[in-house]
RNA sequence: GCCGGAGUAGCUCAGGGGUAGAGCGCAUCCUUGGUAAGGAUGAGGUCACGAGUUCAAUUCUCGUCUUCGGCUCCA
């Protein structure tokens, strides 16, 4: 007998050899009906695997993420088993299980390429085999005897990567007439998948290495029961109708004219009108936390990013430099502002008691992005970074990241983004080449940063491997409408700029030293801010940010100079309007579309303009009564001041 | 940059070797008093751009540009 302990800490004796649907069986049929994998010390196991020792386990159902992985992962081996029923000598690369699914990248015989009508044909053939029941075996095989197989069958993809294997950790699995390499783990039949959607194509490099050959990457997604795919398909609609370019044209946000270039945005007026409403905010918390606005210029001599370090990383994969008549003399387009700022430090001497000194611009940049990277506002080849560069004492540091890190916690509440993962970049240290600075001083700032953390309390993962080539840094990233996830505020120490620029300050001790240097930007820049927002709120902003927070509706013509009152108050209470203008001049005919993003709606008629009120709705609230006009504006006010709260302490 | 889709009216799209189509929007007029509407009329297109095949190309072929889904990269 053995030994079996359960998560909540319970032990029960199994017969040795029990496999995890047994153990499943014994809790509850309904749990043996849905459990799908089983974490074995640690270890995510298939179910029909025997357990010879004691163990602590946890069983996986759909719901868990291991159970997931577990029959997305068998869903990939059996559109694998498809491909090569329909397409005999395709080779096999890797086919992992993603966020919602899994892909595989293959390399179909002939040079075939799959199309969209394929798709539809594998998913079909892929239900006919799901419901054969096949069970799906696992073998240990030995690594000559792998090398073997695969090369019978002509699959040098499968070759190479069992040639970096150790020789007896090597399994198999088989279902069907089809084995594949595979850790594992899997379901213990086919017959599981119930619902099939095969979503896209798209080129994939072999190890994604573009100096590799291209293969084709097929994604796909499963499901235990049909309902739940089609949720799934709703979902995906949604998603489609928040897309922030397809809002973004329908609220005349944003656009890009092919005579202007691609990704170079054109920010329309009630697109400024936002992005000026963000940046007001910002500017009016960071003035409370001590920053200075600064203005830079849009280029600078090539000289100046030799010494920064980004012309080595970003010349040959950005704009070229601009040449001017004098000969040899060249300008950069500024691919981010911290050179210029490290030159306003550098203007004058500085002593201990001048800092921390915190230089803020909303400085737009420009990076020449892969044509095939460019998407809506979310990566462009111009945009606007809310930086600041603090400069600051070694012993400031920490207790100014926090601060940072305060800034965007405001930033995040006043637009109830509460899905953000917060993500510690460290660097790679079997890579030194990648990274310019000292080891030390990378070690200090790592530090730095992981304490900082700790000490607000944040819940971070930590990625190596992930930092800038000049330090380590803290990303906040947001996930968009596909689930997509996008890098927004950035936090990041940099102890090298210092250097490079010879940056000083006279300590207590009247000797020279050198500042640290923080890079950030809680926004992260104003385009991709405003599409993941867009995207968020699908269109429908906070008051305080809203393009127009009031549409007028005058009843006819006659109430026209009435109207004409009314805006003229909302205007100096500045609140922003919008005039339905179905009858005359005072206004402008809107759209439908625009009309619902608008959350109130002022109605203008006889009783209104003779007892000197408005009637007031607000969408998708009704009606809200009859309010005198000062009486609005006082109802307005408070309503953004309420979105506001807890924001001015 | 690479692989694969797409580009036809302001928007969403249909069509197809021989006068260019729809719905919505837009314009003008009429109607409309608690609503974001109804009616009539009308204006919008080098069918992305450039070559080629053809008696004839928006349609077929090739190239370029843009755009979409991915890959590598990044805010």
């Amino acid at each position: 007998m053995i030994k079996i302990t359960l998560p909540d800490n319970s032990v029960r004796e199994y017969t040795k050899g029990v496999n995890g649907l047994e153990i499943a069986r014994s809790i509850s049929n309904r749990l043996a009906k849905d459990v799908l994998s089983i974490t074995v010390n640690g270890e995510v196991w298939d179910l029909s695997r025997p357990i010879n020792t004691d163990a602590s386990i946890n069983l996986h159902t759909w719901e868990a993420k291991e159970g997931k992985d577990t029959f997305w992962h068998s869903s990939a081996h059996l559109m694998a088993e498809t491909i090569e029923h329909f397409y005999p000598g395709t080779k096999f690369g890797i086919g992992p299980t993603v966020d919602t699914g899994f892909y595989y990248d293959v390399e179909l015989p002939d040079n075939k390429q799959l199309t969209d009508k394929d798709l539809v044909k594998i998913e079909q053939k892929m239900l006919e085999l799901a419901r054969q029941k096949n069970p799906i075996v696992r073998s240990e095989i030995s690594k000559a005897d792998a090398l073997k197989l695969f090369s019978e069958k002509n699959d040098e993809l499968k070759e190479e990567l069992i040639s970096e294997l150790e020789d007896g950790t090597i399994t198999l699995y088989n279902q069907g007439g089809f084995t594949d390499l595979c850790r594992g783990p899997h379901l213990p039949n086919t017959s599981y998948i119930k619902a099939i959607k095969l979503t896209s194509i798209a080129g994939a490099y072999w190890r994604g290495d573009e100096n590799n050959k291209m293969l084709t990457r097929v994604y796909g997604v499963t499901f235990p029961k049909q309902k739940l795919l089609e949720e799934y398909l709703v979902m995906m609609e949604e998603a489609k109708k928040r897309d922030h370019r397809k809002i973004g044209k329908e609220m005349d946000l944003f656009t890009f004219s092919e005579a202007v270039g691609q990704g170079l945005p054109l920010w329309m007026p009630k697109g400024a009108q936002l992005r000026e409403q963000l940046e007001m905010f910002l500017k009016k918390v960071q003035k409370k936390y001590g920053y200075d606005q600064v203005i830079t210029p849009h280029i600078g001599d090539v000289n100046l990013y030799k010494t920064s370090g980004h012309y080595e990383k970003y010349g040959k994969d950005s704009f070229q430099p601009i040449s001017t008549p004098a000969e040899g003399e060249e300008y950069l387009l500024k691919p981010m502002n911290c050179p210029h700022h490290c030159e306003i430090y550098n203007a004058r001497p500085h002593s201990y008691k001048d800092l921390p000194l915190r230089y803020a611009e909303f400085g737009t940049v420009y990076r020449y992005e892969q044509s095939g990277e460019l998407h809506g506002l979310t990566r462009v080849r111009s945009f606007t970074q809310d930086d600041a560069h603090i400069f600051c004492r070694p012993d400031q540091l920490k207790e100014e990241f926090k601060k940072v890190i305060d800034i965007i916690f405001i930033i995040f509440k006043a637009l109830s983004f509460d899905d953000y993962v917060a993500q510690i970049s460290l660097r790679d240290p079997n890579k030194p080449e990648k990274y310019i600075g000292s080891p030390e001083n990378w070690d200090k700032a790592e530090k730095a940063i992981i304490e900082a953390c700790e000490e607000k309390g944040l819940n971070t993962v930590t990625e190596t491997g992930e930092a800038a080539f000049y330090g380590p840094k803290l990303d906040f990233m947001i996930k968009d409408a596909l689930g997509r996830s996008w890098q927004l505020g950035t936090i990041q120490v940099d102890y090298n700029l210092p250097e490079r620029f010879n940056l000083e300050y006279i300590g207590a001790d009247d000797n020279r030293h050198q500042p640290v240097m923080i890079h950030r930007a809680p926004f992260g820049s104003m385009e991709r801010f405003v599409a993941v927002l867009i995207e968020h709120t699908a269109g429908k902003f906070p008051l305080w940010l809203t393009p127009e927070q009031v549409v007028l509706l005058p009843i006819s013509e006659k109430y026209n100079d009435y109207g004409q009152k009314v805006l003229n108050i909302l205007n100096n209470y500045d609140i922003r309007t919008i005039i339905d203008d179905r009858n005359e001049k005072i206004g402008r005919k809107i759209r439908d579309n625009e009309l619902k993003r608008v959350p109130y709606l002022l109605i203008i008629g006889e009783k209104e303009a003779e007892t000197g009120t408005v009637s007031v709705r607000k969408q998708g609230d009704g009606d809200k009564g009859v309010m005198k006009l000062e009486e609005f504006a006082e109802f307005i006010l408070k309503e953004v001041k309420g979105q506001l709260s807890g924001l001015n302490n």
